[in-house]
DNA sequence: CGGACTATTGAGACTCCTCAACTAACGTGG
DNA sequence: CCACGTTAGTTGAGGAGTCTCAATAGTCCG
C-alpha cells in the first residue's frame, strides 16, 4: 500500500483534512516577484500553494541561478535540510499561499496517519520533479528542451484549449530551469515557430503541429 | 518526526528487521555487466544492494543512454511506476543483491511501521540523487562535472585513504551520467591531471591539490 | 599471445554562450 | 491619455566548449 501509494499517484485531501490544515495555516497573498523565503533561512514553516506559480531556485557561487522547479496549485514546498531552506522561493505570478509552521504541521500529522501519508506523497512528488528535470536538461538541443518544458506545462496546466499552453514565467526563469541562456531560449522559441511546430506569444504557446511536437518531445 | 525524518537522515535497520527482510529475500550474486531488470519489465520485486555497484539507466529513442544513478551498498532500487520498472539496472562490478517480491515486502511493511518508514527514507534518498545530478549536470565545464562526480564518489566511498577515490564504473558510464561524451570525460580527466588537481588511473583517482579541488567542486 | 573491449588523443563541425544593440510591452505619473 | 522610464524579449556577430569521427594506445581474459 505504501509502495503503491508512492507509485506516482496524486493524493487528494478530504474536506475535514483541508479544514484542519486551513485552521493552522496563515493565508498569504503575494504580488509577483515577492520573495517567500531565502536559501539558508531557518525553515520554520512549510507552504502550500493555493493558486499562482512559485519558483524555487538557488543562486550559485558562480553567479548562475539554478532553478529547482516550479510550484503550482496544491503543491507543497519548503522542504528543509538540517533546519534551513535549501532553496529560495519567489512568486512568479500573484499567488495565494498557506503557511503552516513546521511544529504545528508535525503535531497535526502525528494525529492523522492518512494525512501524513498524503504529505509524504507530496514530498516524493517534489523530489520527482528533479528527475523530470534531469531528463529534460539531458538533451543537447535547445529547441528540444524548450519543447519538453512546454509539454510539462501542458500536462500541468488545465487550459481550456488543449493546444494552448500558458507560460507564466519569464524567458530568464525558463533558461535558468533549462540550463540555457535566456537568449538561447528566445532563439529556440523562434526556431520552433519558424519550423511550424509551436507558436509563441509573450506568456504562452500554441501547438501548431501536434505530431511533430510530440515527436520532438519524445525523441529525447 | 516524519518531516525531520525525511530531513536527509540515513536510516539504519535493527538486526531483527534485517533478519525479517533476509528471510523474505532471494540472494543473488551477479557478475559484472549482468542486467538486473529492463526498463518496462513488470516490477515484481524491489532490490537491496548487498555489495558492489549497480547502475540504473534508460535507453532513449535517440540512442542516447541516460544514467539515472548508481546504487551502492544498502541502497534500495527498483522503484516502479504503474507496475513497471522505469529504468534498467545493470551490475557494474560483481554484486550481491537481495531480491524481495513487492507483495511480500508490502506485507512486511504493513506489520512494521518503523521499517516502513525506513524504506520511505530510502525512496526519498533515491529521488534525492536526481537533485544532486541536476546540480552536477548544470555545470558547463566538463572538468567541473567530473570533479563533482569524483567528489560524490568520495563522499560515498569508505576508502582507506581520504584522498584516494575508487571509480568502479567506465568512462562511458560516467559520461552517460554526466551527460558528456566519453571522450570528453577522458579529456577532462587529462586536464585535471595536467592542472595538478587530481590524478587518474583506470579505476580510481587521487586528490593532489585538495584546496583547488574543493574550490572547483563548490564553484558550480 | 591474440582478440575484444576500454581509454586516450587529434582535427573539424556544430551548438550554445557572451556581449551588444535594438524593439516591444508595461506601468507610473504628469 | 499620453510620455517616458523600466523591464522583458528579440536578434546579430564572434568566441568558447563539447560532439563526432577517426586513429592510436592500453588493459583484460581466454
Amino acid at each position: 500500500m505504501l509502495l503503491s501509494g508512492l507509485d506516482g499517484v496524486k493524493p487528494r485531501l478530504t474536506d475535514r483534512q483541508r479544514q484542519r490544515l486551513a485552521a493552522a495555516a496563515t493565508r498569504l497573498q503575494l504580488a509577483p516577484r515577492t520573495i517567500v523565503y531565502r536559501d539558508g533561512d531557518p525553515a520554520g514553516a512549510v507552504f502550500i500553494n493555493g493558486g499562482g506559480v512559485v519558483i524555487t531556485y538557488k543562486d550559485m557561487p558562480s553567479g548562475k541561478r539554478r532553478v529547482a522547479g516550479f510550484r503550482f496549485y496544491a503543491d507543497v514546498f519548503g522542504l528543509a535540510e538540517h533546519g534551513a531552506y535549501v532553496n529560495s522561493a519567489r512568486a512568479v505570478t500573484a499567488v495565494t499561499l498557506y503557511r503552516i509552521p513546521t511544529e504545528t504541521l508535525t503535531t497535526i500529522l502525528r494525529q492523522d496517519a492518512d494525512l501524513e501519508f498524503q504529505f509524504l506523497c507530496k514530498m516524493v512528488d517534489e523530489l520527482r520533479q528533479a528527475q523530470r528535470k534531469s531528463i529534460i536538461v539531458a538533451r543537447r538541443d535547445a529547441a528540444g528542451r524548450v519543447a519538453m518544458f512546454v509539454d510539462m506545462l501542458r500536462l500541468i496546466g488545465h487550459s481550456t484549449h488543449p493546444d494552448v499552453i500558458e507560460i507564466p514565467m519569464s524567458r530568464s526563469d525558463m533558461g535558468n530551469y533549462l540550463n540555457l541562456a535566456l537568449e538561447s531560449v528566445s532563439r529556440a522559441c523562434a526556431q520552433l515557430t519558424r519550423d511550424g511546430i509551436l507558436e509563441f506569444s509573450r506568456r504562452g504557446a500554441r501547438i501548431v503541429d501536434r505530431a511533430r511536437f510530440y515527436k520532438l518531445v519524445t525523441s529525447g
